[in-house]
DNA sequence: TTGTAAGCGTTATCAA
DNA sequence: TTGATAACGCTTACAA
């Protein structure tokens, strides 16, 4: 294995110093167009690659941000992540991912590890424990942009992308009424998580402008796989006052309905109807296609990319942006009550 | 915002040197009790981090790892990331990961930019396009562990954990041949990379094995995406001799295949068996479940980092580990044609 | 235009 | 057991 090449090798080749070599690289004015040729010849001879931690550990800045996120194995995750790395590649940043499988402690160590290892920023959905706040503080101590998306924490100095959860719950849940449902369910995960929060105030706002009566028995908080779907839905259809449809707010709770719905001979979307939240590949593929709310996680990628893009710019000047992006609901045949629709 | 303590800061404080504060806090034999344990102390008043970017830079380790992929939102990468992670982590490394976006200089770039960032190791599933074999050399003259995962390429010191695909493809058509099946077709997608081409050697085996004929014109080389299932599907119903199931190469594929008989009223599996590849949680989802060949992503991601864990403990000893995971086939409804498999 | 030298934050070697 | 010093590879005042 041959020994590395550094500036010194090159300037050796040369007899010049490294600080001109390193000017030669860097494309500095103060060089000669003579000597800047040859640096760069001999760098090529050598095959010199610069070490990207010495300048790093010189500049201050690694280059590298780190990409927080409950788990990466979630379309939705890792659809920000790919739009993330789309912005961010270009302008020779690196992404380093942290799970955090929804632990707080566990958060608080990979934030604590990805200050250690000097990012230059650090983009996070925070998990669903988390309470307290001073990890994010010890971020923002040092000056480090702060970029939330998804799922926010209100912390003073942070960004946020987000998207606008109400609206599409308001949307999904006015979108059902219109379909002539009365009686809408809605089923949510974890209402200490602003976006569940969000989505179930929007489905209230909706049922409240379209006449519904809100009924507290038809909102169920329950896991986000489909096994919960199938279950909680079972339950309501067994009360003495069943819905006519969900509105849930994560879509393999949806599915699970559908699966139960089916199972027990409901027919969809005549006699009940369902939207989802998320607009997962899969709702499409089912022959039942599943209505659903997108939220577009590519764009908050890119864009949680270009928020701290902008900061990173902005020298000293702090700046605490939240942009909040705009759902779309699909509809789909799992909520095509009407004949105009179909 | 404060400035950050060194090790210098601690130093000071305690009016000791700083090499004896890194002795202290590296656990070093040659330090008194009385001096480590102030130094713990000091270091955890000045709220001390240990900067990752200069052990790496004095040290050679960045104990960050690269890991190369097409694209990471695929649930077969994002779930091998998610492998690699739960036995990395631990470990104390980092994950960067780079898309290659199956160009075959966007891979050449990215290596170069993962052996800039002096990372430790590198995990990679080539690219398609991927013929050159020039910077996998790179990173093993560097003496860096490279391991090749799922997509693998010859390179003479580089490990690889792979899938038997042939044999997953193997018993995926004797499945189909067992169900009664007498014209089974295929659909590949890319012949030149090893995963596609093993699976239809498997399939011709299975075929030879079971006493019947391979038929050119039942094997055909589309997308993976369901569009082109779809397509190809339609292509060889038309034919004077269709085929009487699919076994695909990608669950995409076969989810349009499936799509496009119910659409011409094919019934499935009666009239018609589909099986497909990579056990995509969708194909459980269906009404009809869809027959795929698991590939233990998960699984596969777990020992990749293994072997690289066990490549950068063995210093100059070099090995080359060649690990072949076996694939398990998912029976479901869509091949689901005898009595005596419902 | 180029060279000198210090410094980024550690650790390792050698002396004391 | 501790200290002094050099080194990892690079950049950047300051001098020449």
């Amino acid at each position: 294995m041959s020994k590395k090449t550094t500036i010194y090798d090159i300037a050796k080749a040369l007899n010049i110093t490294a600080a001109t070599v390193s000017r030669a690289l860097n494309n500095n004015p103060r060089i000669s167009d003579d000597t800047k040729r040859m640096v760069l010849e001999t760098a090529a001879e050598l095959n010199y690659k610069p070490n990207r931690l010495a300048m790093a550990l010189k500049s201050g800045k690694s280059k590298n941000v780190g990409v927080v996120l409950p788990y990466i194995n979630r379309t939705f995750f890792s659809n920000v992540i790919h739009g993330i790395e789309e912005e961010l590649n270009p302008m020779g940043y690196n992404v380093i991912i942290c799970q955090t499988h929804e632990d707080e402690k566990k958060e608080a160590d990979v934030i604590q590890n990805l200050l250690n290892a000097q990012v230059d920023g650090i983009l996070i959905s925070v998990s669903r424990e988390t309470k307290n706040t001073e990890h994010f503080n010890q971020i923002l101590k040092k000056n480090i942009p702060l970029i939330f998306y998804d799922r926010k924490i209100n912390v003073k100095g942070a960004s946020s992308v987000t998207l606008d959860d109400y609206q599409g719950a308001y949307e999904a849940t006015k979108h059902l009424i219109d379909q002539g449902c009365k009686k809408i369910a809605h089923f949510t995960v974890d209402r200490s998580l602003e976006i569940y929060e969000n989505r179930i105030q929007g489905y209230k706002q909706a049922l409240k402008d379209g006449g519904i009566k809100f009924n507290m028995n038809h909102v169920v908080t329950i896991e986000s796989d489909i096994e919960a779907g199938k279950e909680a839905t079972k339950k309501l259809m067994e009360l003495a006052n069943p819905p006519d449809a969900i509105f849930s707010a994560s879509d393999p709770c949806a599915l699970g309905a559908i699966q139960h719905l089916k199972s027990i001979n409901v027919r969809i979307p005549e006699d009940f109807c369902v939207v989802g939240f998320s607009n997962d590949p899969f709702t499409q593929f089912m022959e039942l296609t599943i209505s659903s709310v997108d939220q577009s996680p590519l764009l908050m990628g890119r864009t949680a990319a270009k928020v701290f893009l902008e900061q990173i710019n902005e020298d000293d000047i702090k700046i605490e942006k939240q942009v909040v992006l705009t759902p779309s609901l699909k509809i789909r045949k799992s909520s095509m009550k009407l004949d105009s629709d179909l």
